[in-house]
DNA sequence: CCCGTCCGGATTGTGTAACAATCTTCGGGT
DNA sequence: ACCCGAAGATTGTTACACAATCCGGACGGG
């Protein structure tokens, strides 16, 4: 009982195929030669389209097409921001539900993902998979709604930047970055994601 | 030298009379009378619709069309929880740069807007610029972004609501709420948007 | 009377073909 | 080197058509 449309398969194989980050930023996506090798109508690849845009993975501009989005360092910086806004409310309203010791029922999925940092698929999947986690724990559906669409945009980037995380380097921040969080809170945050941002712009400078 | 196309004005048409509050949440807007009276396709009438739903003052089933958004209280709630990570995340960024007290190019301009709440235009507008000045002035573009987005819905919902404010207890309240922010940052965000939650959502109840 | 089924109208989803509007490129003339 | 214009490429839009789906109401069995 698919209630999908065309358009909205398309956008899903686009997204994927941008976010897999074999698009160099700035490729352009061609209306006419989606349609052809998609077999589909301009006006669908355009609808398509239009929806990655309104995603932010692709950038348009009137009467010049529509090309991969590239990030600069301002993006980066703004983007993080946003970030920090959405995930540190999110763990304050963790705190504030759960005085005392977060419960089990929110703990061990959040544990189970730090481990899958180093025994779970790719590395980049698996960490935005745990900050997204540790958003939607707090239950508030619009910010956690907000924090994976930004997902989707940090996701690009790295792999654009063709950035990767040492697994186990990973798995020890964020077991600690768990237990700085439920201890201090939104400074805890605040502080990994300053910390992401530093890396990766560092990362993107030297090379 | 506007490059804008056609559906880009009928968007802005569109939203206009949506946030006017005329439309009672869940009246559907049909492609072809649209498109009729407009003197445009059905395809350019498309993407506009689309464009509004994807800034959510529509939404969209498949086959049945785009209709009003209409809110339930959960709605308003989430909403509402969102507002408040991004506009107590600017003031805590707001704090954090004036360290002492906020510079007159700041302050000036917010004060210009509390009074415009009593001797300004239409009352919401007035409120709404009051709070997006506020967020804007802390210079994290995506914030600003997403926080303008949300603007425009819960003007949306006020406007379903015929929900008035009183300009003369507003303008005191949000004078109070200027001084409070920069004395106590985040946690008078919280009140003030708690606040403003509960009257709302009393005022609907008792009706 | 109540209930499910089926039909036809209304509306959306998509396709094809064409043209207009705009950008881009390239070459010619200066 | 520079400006200009023509040709090509690409997007923006239209018109028309048809398939897919939803909706309401008629119809018939219980």
């Amino acid at each position: 009982m698919t209630r999908s449309t065309g358009a909205d398969r398309l956008a899903d194989e686009l997204r994927d195929r941008v976010l897999s980050g074999v698009l160099a930023p700035g490729t352009p996506l061609r209306e006419e030669l989606i349609a052809a090798e998609q077999g589909l109508s301009r006006h669908t690849v355009r609808r398509a389209l239009e929806r990655l845009v309104a995603e932010r993975l692709l950038v348009s501009e009137p009467f010049r097409g529509v090309r991969v989005t590239s990030f600069s360092d301002d993006d980066v910086t703004a983007l993080q921001q946003l970030r920090g806004a959405l995930e540190s409310e999110a763990v304050r309203l963790l705190r504030a539900e759960h005085a005392e010791a977060w419960p089990a029922d929110v703990l061990d999925p959040l544990r189970a993902a730090v481990r899958r940092l180093e025994h779970g698929g790719p590395v980049e999947e698996s960490h935005a998979a745990f900050h997204r986690l540790l958003v939607s724990s707090a239950g508030s559906a619009r910010i956690t709604e907000a924090y994976e669409r930004l997902d989707a945009e940090m996701l690009l980037f790295l792999r654009q930047l063709r950035f990767h995380y040492d697994p186990h380097t990973l798995c020890v921040e964020h077991d600690a970055y768990l237990a700085d969080v439920q201890l201090r809170g939104e400074p805890a945050v605040r502080e990994h994601l300053a910390h992401a941002t530093t890396v990766l712009l560092r990362a993107r400078a030297t090379r």
